[in-house]
DNA sequence: AGTTTATTTTAGACAAGTCTAAAAATTTAT
DNA sequence: ATAAATTTTTAGACTTGTCTAAAATAAACT
C-alpha cells in the first residue's frame, strides 16, 4: 500500500531524474515538493524500506523498477483524468492541472482502465504529454524546443514544458495550440527573442515562450 | 477547510439523523464509522469547534445547518459519481459505492458542476436514492418497504436500503431491478416471507429481502 | 432510592507527516 | 590541503486522527 504522499514524492522523483535512473538530491525533491529537506528525507527512508527508491545517505536516490512503475501508474491516472476533464467536462487545458492533482490518487484498477476505455485509448494529454499504457511503458517522444529552430523553418507545435495556467492562458491569447504550424523568421541574438509566423501572422515572442514551447519538425 | 475524515463522519451524522435534526449517539456514529466510541468524541470536539455540529457532553450531536450542507455536499458527489460509473464506465451497481466513497472526496466545484451537466442532471443514484441539488435541497421521496405491502396489490421497485454487493447480486440474479413491477401474492405470518410475482414468475423471498427493498404503490 | 450496567468522556500513547534548530558530511574555494 | 559554504541528516517537537484503559456520567433494574 503506498500512501498518497508517498505517491506525490514518487512523482516527483520521477520528474526529476527525467534521463532513466539518475540520482535525485534531496534539495531538488525538497524544492518540487515545496516542503523541507529534513522532511524529504524523512519520507526517502520510508520509501526506501519500502523498496520504492534506492538510497545511500547524502547521495541522493534513483527510483527502483517497483518505484518506477508506481509513479507512472499515478502519471498515467493523472493525464487520463485532465483527457476526461478536457474532452468530455469542457475544461480548458489551463484548469485541469488541480484537480486531476486529485483524481491521480482515487484506486481502482477497473476505472483507470474504463476511463482508458471511455476516452478510446488517448495516447497524449492536453498539454501534449505522452500517457504511459496500463503495463507502465511510457512512449518516448522526441520533442525540440522552439528555442532550438533556425530561421526558415517550419514547425508543429506538440506541447508546453511549462504548464502554469499564466502561460496557457498566454498561448491560448496568441492562437497557439497543439497542432499549430509554425514558422521561425528571425532569432534575435541580444534576447533571445524569437519572430514567427502562425497563418499568415507574423508576431514577436520572447525567449520564456520559446524555451517553453515543444515542436517537432514538419 | 473540512478534512476528509470530518465530511466522513458528516455524512454518517446525516445518515444516522434520517428525519432531520434528530440528536445522534456517540456509539452509533462508532459503530457506523468502524471505529471507538473514544475517536469519536475527539471528533465531535472538533466538528463542534467548527461550527458544524452542536454538541453538549453525553447528548449526542446533531448537524448545523452549515454541517448538513457539508454532508450533502459529500451526497451529492457520492451519487453524481455512482451515476457515471454505471452509465458511461460500465460498473455495475454492486460494484460504485468503494470508489464513490474515494471520488466523493474531490474539491472542485467546477467539477461536481460539470459531472452534473455531463449525465444530465440525474436525480437519482443506481440504487434509486435521490440526488440533492447544488444548493443542498434533497428530493424527499416516499418510499415503501416492500414488506409493508398487502397481497394482491402491485408495486414498482424504486430503491434499496441495503446496498451491499451480496444483496445487489442477489437482486440481480432474481431479475428485480429499479422499475421492476412486483404483484404480492401472499405474505407468510411464521417466517415474514413473502411469495411475489415478477413477469409472470412466481418466487419467495425472505424478510430479509422484503424489509430491504423499496417500492411505490403502482 | 440505590445499585448495577451501559454509555460517554478523559488521559495518555502512538503512527504519519511535517517542522525548526543543530550536527554531520560533502562540496567549493582559497 | 585546509577553511568556508552548502547540502544533508539527526534530534526533538507538533498536528491529525486513532487507540487502550480508566474515570465520569447516564440509564436500567430491582
Amino acid at each position: 500500500m503506498v500512501t498518497l504522499s508517498e505517491e506525490n514524492y514518487l512523482k516527483a522523483i520521477y520528474h526529476l531524474a527525467k534521463q532513466e535512473n539518475a540520482s535525485v538530491s534531496t534539495n531538488a525533491i525538497a524544492q518540487k515538493m515545496q516542503t523541507k529537506a529534513s522532511s524529504v528525507t524523512d519520507m526517502i527512508k520510508k520509501l526506501s524500506e519500502k523498496g520504492l527508491v534506492n538510497y545511500q545517505k547524502y547521495r541522493g536516490v534513483h527510483l527502483t523498477e517497483k518505484g518506477r512503475l508506481a509513479a507512472v501508474s499515478v502519471i498515467r491516472k493523472h493525464r487520463l483524468w485532465e483527457v476526461f476533464l478536457v474532452k468530455k467536462l469542457n475544461f480548458s487545458w489551463d484548469e485541469v492541472h488541480e484537480v486531476a492533482e486529485q483524481l491521480e490518487h482515487i484506486k481502482s484498477e477497473k476505472l483507470t482502465q474504463q476511463l482508458d476505455v471511455f476516452l478510446d485509448y488517448p495516447t497524449k494529454d492536453p498539454h501534449g504529454d505522452p500517457i504511459p499504457d496500463c503495463d507502465g511503458n511510457m512512449p518516448s517522444t522526441q520533442k525540440l524546443l522552439l528555442s532550438k529552430i533556425e530561421p526558415n523553418n517550419n514547425c508543429i507545435c506538440i506541447g508546453v514544458k511549462d504548464s502554469t495556467s499564466n502561460f496557457l492562458q498566454y498561448l491560448d491569447k496568441h492562437n497557439i495550440a497543439l497542432g499549430t504550424k509554425i514558422t521561425v523568421i528571425s532569432k534575435e541574438a541580444f534576447d533571445e527573442s524569437m519572430t514567427i509566423k502562425i497563418n499568415k501572422t507574423q508576431m514577436v515572442i520572447s525567449k520564456e515562450v520559446t524555451h517553453n514551447l515543444f515542436v517537432k519538425i514538419n
